[in-house]
RNA sequence: GCCCGGUUAGCUCAGUUGGUUAGAGCGCCUGCCUUACAAGCAGGAAGUCAUAAGUUCGAGUCUUAUACCGGGCACCA
């Protein structure tokens, strides 16, 4: 039995109960034990690159109220921690601490090392495809250990014997299995066409990673000649992608062009003929009520290109820049070379928004083939306010760009996959209308491939001609038993080293996997799928995917499909979204904000404890403040954990000697048992609430009983405790002492793991489940079922007001609460003088009432239904 | 334009199927060293439940509309 302290050290009681859970390998998952005993739980994989963030903090909490309740309910966890070190942000984290950049080009040196530079110096240094990805492994070790750190401070029960990483070559295998398996379903294809692509980045994008921005555009309005006289006004806000015009278009209803349909327009400075056409997406409101078609200047244009079958004058280059172009010669014809040829000089190499501006010029200038025109434009640009595209991660607007891109068929699967997302039970369920709002809006297939390096290598192959071009409509697949498979390093199958890149042999495909493509199959990455086939069956589908809203269309929307894809099922039964953190200023907390608040720091000054506490208080899906008061709160109730459990156990131990306690059958006085009838409502309403994973709920309950235990329970027992000799008033006493304050460390558990477990190891810690309260049974009414059901629903009650009263007089009075009262007169109705007779005697002794000066008068109840106390201080107070 | 949340005390939030006088904590004010806890305890002040109409014997709660805040989707020459 060990000493009791007097004092609350948080960081040495979390710090010794972290490495005792380690110890005990309380937090492992059991591999024997079958589907139905198990809680399988979907971690999110951080982006390991990035900040550690008081919003990380509060969404793994929320997990971990969860997994915690599920373990004492019983249930075999299954927590892993995985890590996404993947993808771009690596890349891009590691080229600045590293001043790096990957040519693919250099060869592998073995005695490069990667060290960090000084801020100051931006020198660049290229490096080979290996010792880049070799860099970025070495940083995102780094990374990994300090999320690591704070998540065992936290108190998060993971697994840490269940780790993956996204780029490991467990997952690698995983995803390229996946990949060939949708090889294998026909769902994937690769195609050269026009794709949203980041001209910094030089990558593909998908669908999923784009964001409106609001800009501040000019409209241009541009004079176009028609063949065989005339002229029309178009408003572009692309006049620099002019040179790439293949039509002009109007509504089909539109009056004012229904004599122009059919013929030909001119445009200026290149002299293009170009038809013009009706097409539904022109609206006559707009502008001038006619446009220009081009390639590309936005997603109409892709579309309506698609059906037209004119060919694409590419004009932009993957680096943003105005590409070379040869006039006078399909698809650039012209009228006048010549004159296109001049004015493109001025454009070529340029920006897209240098050439805004030089276009705007020329166009002033003399682009016009109207007659009697110089200007093609009559007028000044004119502000516009538009919404234009860009990636999330990216500064400038992406641009459509023909490349070749490897794709998952998602569009014609919408149907399918909208009933996917109404299988699973989302919390809270509006979450739901989320993924049902993306699924309808998707209008293209999911490009999965990245020009990228630090990602999961496709495993693909092209045979080269014997003009050296690959043939991309024959691409080469790894066998499954190579996996994982780097192309790049690996000849094909049937292939030698020596027949790589030259004609007639083989070439890999440089391309890397998109990040989402990897975590999209975390499922199948914990559970082994496609590697071990029973650890498969016993994880899969999982239980729970808990994870942030403006992921959905992401990470759960891939995770759908990828499930469905692979075996037709729901990857977990529920997904449970959390809110952000939000500024006091109720912004979106974030890096770029400058407003973040180090987590370390926040658990240090406060306790895991407070910060869990807080987190807890914050009900699924919602948004939260950042809010140090809770914090506060937070602490205070750990600190009561604390205080009232010295006092319990004091108690207990005075009176019936260290770790012998009176059990429950001993609970007979009326106020112990009406604290058990409390009690019992508390326990169901707090596990009903963790069932529908509302922890926020569980611990409203169990906190507001706890402070109600503390406050009136323990002031009502007190002096029956104190009793001398051991009758059967006192050993009920002790037995509601003893249940009472076992019930709430449990109950608390899973918001206060350290505080709860340190009380837990001075008294109750015992054999096997119960070592750890945290593997101690959750409280069931069961172990109070031989007590007996109050006499009077209001008992309890009847006995905090009537106390309550008292206590209000002397404060009044400005007396302390122990100062004697000499008499004291209970006046109230029949009804509720009954349900307070049992326990008078118990509001007397905790009242310091002198005995035998109490009566109770019948009488009609109070306008307010209160008890009528009256009562009369003692002059003077003994010195004791 | 379509869709989803939210709006309750100065602040942060509860408020089940409609049901007496709308709750808690923080903050504020007053008092109290009380054989667990001053990191405490007791008491107090403080709300036109965003607005309007409707349903109802009765609305914070249900319906409709509006306003504001936040978010998602679509469109965006």
């Amino acid at each position: 039995m060990s000493e009791i302290p007097k004092k609350y050290k948080h960081l040495e009681v979390e710090e010794k109960w972290g490495e005792k859970w380690e110890k005990w390998g309380i937090h492992s998952w059991d591999p024997d034990r079958g589907r139905d005993e198990t809680f399988v739980v979907d971690t999110p994989p951080p982006t390991v690159s990035g900040a550690l963030h008081v919003g990380h903090v509060f969404s793994y909490t929320h997990q971990d109220l969860i997994v915690r309740y599920q373990r004492m309910k019983g249930k075999n966890i299954a927590y892993p921690m995985g890590w996404d070190d993947n993808g771009l942000p690596t890349e891009r984290r590691v080229q600045n601490l590293l001043g790096i950049q990957c040519n693919p080009h250099l060869p592998y040196d073995k005695d490069w090392k990667p060290e960090r530079k000084k801020a100051s110096d931006k020198s660049v240094e290229e490096v080979s495809r290996l010792n880049f990805i070799e860099a970025c492994s070495g940083i995102t070790e780094e990374d990994e250990q300090a999320f690591e750190h704070l998540w065992r401070r936290l108190g998060l029960s993971l697994d840490w014997n269940q780790q993956y990483a996204t780029i490991d070559e467990h997952c690698r295998k995983v995803s390229q299995l996946s990949f060939l398996d949708l090889v294998e379903k026909d769902q994937v294809y690769n195609v050269e066409s026009p794709t949203m692509w980041d001209i910094d980045f030089k990558t593909a994008v998908a669908q999923a990673e784009v964001e409106d921005r609001p800009r501040n555009g000019m409209f241009h309005d541009i004079r176009f000649g028609v063949e065989g006289g005339g002229e029309l006004l178009i408003s572009t806000t692309r006049p620099e992608l002019l040179a790439a015009c293949i039509a002009v278009v109007a509504h089909p209803t539109d009056e004012r062009y229904q004599d122009l349909f059919g013929k030909f327009a001119i445009t200026p400075l290149f002299g293009a003929r170009v038809p013009i056409v009706p097409a539904n997406h022109a609206d006559p409101e707009k502008g001038t009520g006619i446009l220009m078609v081009c390639t590309f200047g936005d997603s109409m244009d892709v579309e309506w290109w698609k059906q037209s079958g004119l060919a694409v004058k590419q004009v932009i280059g993957r680096n943003g820049r105005l590409l070379p172009v040869e006039f006078g010669s399909e698809p650039f014809a012209s009228i006048d070379p010549g004159k296109a040829e001049t004015a493109w000089a001025r454009l070529e190499g340029l920006t897209a928004n240098q050439a805004k501006k030089v276009s705007a010029e020329l166009l002033g200038e003399e682009g016009s083939f109207v007659d009697g025109h110089s200007s093609a434009m009559p007028d000044e640009p004119r502000p516009v306010e538009q919404v234009v595209k860009f990636y999330e991660k990216g500064d400038r607007p992406l641009e459509f760009v023909t490349t070749r891109q490897w794709f998952v068929k998602i569009l014609d699967y919408k149907e399918e996959l909208k009933k996917q997302g109404e299988k699973i039970k989302w919390h809270p369920s509006y979450m739901r209308s989320r993924y049902q709002n993306w699924v309808e809006g998707l209008n293209q297939d999911w490009c999965i491939s990245r020009q990228r390096y630090f990602g999961v290598p496709f495993p693909v192959w092209y045979p080269l001609g014997s003009d050296g071009e690959p043939d991309f409509s024959a691409p080469i697949f790894a066998d499954p038993e190579m996996l994982p498979v780097d192309p790049l390093s690996t000849p094909a199958p049937g292939y030698s080293e020596e027949q790589r890149d030259v004609p007639g042999g083989f070439s890999g495909e440089p391309d890397v996997m998109d990040t989402w493509a990897t975590s999209s199959l975390t499922p199948q990455i914990q559970s082994h799928w496609g590697v071990d086939p029973e650890k498969h069956s016993k994880l899969f589908p999982m239980d729970v995917r808990p994870q942030s809203h403006e992921i959905i269309r992401t990470w759960a929307f891939y995770t759908i499909v990828k499930a469905w894809m692979h075996e037709r099922e729901i990857p977990w039964k529920h997904v449970v979204i959390s809110g952000w953190i939000l500024d006091p200023d109720r912004k979106k907390m974030s890096k770029s904000k400058g407003n973040v608040v180090t987590p370390e720091d926040l658990l240090t000054e406060w306790s895991s404890d407070a910060i869990r506490y807080w987190a807890a208080r914050a009900r699924l899906g919602a948004d939260t403040a950042f809010d140090p008061g809770v914090f506060k709160v937070g602490r205070r109730l750990a600190v009561k954990v604390f205080n009232a459990s010295r006092f319990v156990i004091m108690q207990l131990d005075r009176g019936a000697g260290a770790g012998s306690y009176p059990g429950v059958e001993n609970i007979t006085e009326p106020l112990d048992i009406a604290m058990v009838g409390k009690m019992r409502k508390v326990i169901n309403q707090s596990a009903a609430a963790f069932e529908s994973f509302d922890y926020a709920a569980a611990l409203q309950v169990s906190e507001e009983a706890f402070w109600t235990f503390c406050d009136h329970y323990l002031e009502l027992v007190k002096i029956r405790s104190y009793m001398d000799e051991d009758t059967p008033a006192r050993r009920s006493a002790l037995a509601g002492l003893a249940w009472g304050l076992k019930t709430f460390l449990k109950l608390l558990a899973p918001f206060l793991p350290f505080m709860t477990e340190e009380v837990w190891s001075w008294r109750f810690s015992g054999e096997g489940r119960d070592r750890s309260v945290h593997t101690s049974a959750w409280p069931s009414i069961e172990e109070v079922s031989e007590v007996p059901s109050p006499l009077h629903e209001e008992t309890f009650n009847a006995a905090v007001e009537v106390l309550g009263e008292i206590r209000a007089t002397k404060t009044q009075d400005q007396k302390s609460l122990r100062w004697p009262v000499n008499r004291l007169s209970v006046t109230a109705s029949r009804e509720q003088l009954d349900a307070l007779a049992p326990v008078f005697d118990d509001v007397l002794m905790a009242g310091n009432v002198v005995p035998d000066a109490a009566e109770t008068i019948t009488g009609e109840p109070g306008e307010d239904r209160k008890f009528l106390v009256v009562l009369e201080l003692a002059e003077e107070r003994e010195e004791s």
